[in-house]
DNA sequence: CGCGTGACTTGTA
DNA sequence: TTACAAGCCACGC
């Protein structure tokens, strides 16, 4: 049993687990599929928590600029993100930004021919 | 229980 | 394009 108190933490990690590879998920992104629309930095937070925690693919959010965040903050572990990314194949530019609109996560994907269209 | 800080976002200048 | 301000909630002291 134990699973019924599940803490903000735990929905954002089950998100972020959700993200495929080879895809970048926004802070806000993932807070709004935790049910946390309007509180990203709680995001961020819960990943600050998760530090260290295996198999969470921490390095699949960003934050909205398509920016890592964690250059003022960590500058090695933004390395690290970084560099796996690169190894997912998401690239990043010359100012080491990630192109948001070709591969950020687009969760419930498809609508039908709508998106298929533009291409 | 109160205050400050923060892996954020959006809007305005 | 960058810079500053306000809003938001959880954690640490």
């Amino acid at each position: 049993m134990a699973m019924a108190g599940r803490s903000t933490f735990d929905r954002i990690y089950a998100v972020v687990r959700r993200i495929p590879k080879g895809r970048v998920a926004t802070y806000g992104q993932v807070a709004a599929l935790a049910g946390l629309a309007g509180r990203p930095r709680l995001t961020g937070y819960a990943l600050h928590a998760a530090s260290g925690q295996g198999g969470l693919p921490w390095h699949r959010v960003i934050n909205a600029q398509g920016r890592i965040s964690l250059m003022g903050l960590d500058p090695t572990a933004a390395t690290t993100q970084r560099l796996r990314l690169e190894a997912e194949g998401v690239p990043f530019d010359a100012r080491g930004r990630v192109d948001l609109g070709r591969f950020g996560w687009r969760p419930r994907t498809v609508p039908a021919r709508a998106a298929s269209k533009g291409r």
